[in-house]
DNA sequence: CAATATACATCAGACATTTATATACCTCAG
DNA sequence: CTGAGGTATATAAATGTCTGATGTATATTG
């Protein structure tokens, strides 16, 4: 069943995960970067979020989610409010704003690749709406130790990056 | 089946499929954009190509592909030569050095996401494997025009982009 | 052979992302 | 209640990458 020898597995997912996120996004000439997008939809399902955990949920760094931030506010498409429970801490909310450009964006993507689509099976629609899911888990596996009081190793090295 | 409507589904798979690809290739340390790797696979599965045909693989502008070959030739992964049936075109081809960085990509992308793969059954290693072939061919029939002489509109409209 | 189209390179400008650092606030031991 | 240390975010400086416009060489066509 696979093309792909296991080792190559990984890799190739990431690779055509990337390369159909560019192709299908730019398609909708969507001038942000997607991980604005991506915030926007956190922000609209997940409800309120404070900066720093956007910056881990992306795996960007703080000053990036800061800046992602003050360009979605500056558009008016987030509100940044203090936490009533923390003063350092800021809560980012949807404006109806952002949630219009949300709702445009589905609307455009939708159009340039559900034609597409539209010539597969059932089955293969299936896989992609359960590959959705499985993605969404997978990178959330992949995330440095998130999860409240593992007690794992604390991984103190540094980690590099990309991009 | 669907958990998501369907005007959600493209949006949703866009969304994921860049996370994912994001978080998996920053797990690996590699440094360098995730086009790159893509076009290193390209060279490497389906031959020499052009730095046009790059571009359009990746829906670049030509003049972003020609500074990201720029930057694999400078680090020795890929050789440019001039196309022998036609001297404005280059040609570029991977190296032994290019296919080594690929593999060591692949073998480090595999070590972080296999932990998590192997929590999933067979049935959904099943449906990622095939979701990479979808995405692959999904992202191919977004792209503009590419088969030759389709004859159909040459949008001769702007196209805006992103990023 | 001249006119036009194609393939790529170069340049300037705009953005986005990173690391390092600063600031404000919170927690808690003493 | 005070001060040390940690946390959440902001800011600064450097780097890298993308796009659009334009230049140069080659190909094609009438």
């Amino acid at each position: 069943m696979s093309a792909t020898p296991p080792d190559q597995f990984a890799a190739r997912l990431i690779a055509q995960g990337s390369r159909f996120a560019r192709i299908a996004s730019r398609a909708t000439g969507s001038s942000r970067p997607l991980v604005a997008m991506r915030v926007l939809a956190t922000l609209q399902f997940d409800g309120p979020q404070r900066i720093g955990q956007l910056a881990a949920h992306e795996r960007f760094t703080q000053p990036a989610m800061t800046a992602t931030i003050n360009r979605l506010e500056a558009d008016g498409l987030v509100t940044r409010t203090t936490d009533p429970s923390d003063a350092r801490a800021v809560v980012v909310t949807l404006t109806e704003a952002g949630l219009a450009e949300m709702t445009a964006f589905r609307a455009k993507a939708a159009a340039h690749v559900l034609p597409a689509m539209e010539r597969l099976g059932a089955d293969d629609l299936a896989v992609l709406a359960r590959a959705a899911d499985l993605l969404e888990k997978l990178a959330d596996d992949c995330l440095p130790a998130s999860p409240r009081r593992v007690g794992a190793a604390p991984t103190p090295s540094k980690e590099s990056d990309d991009h």
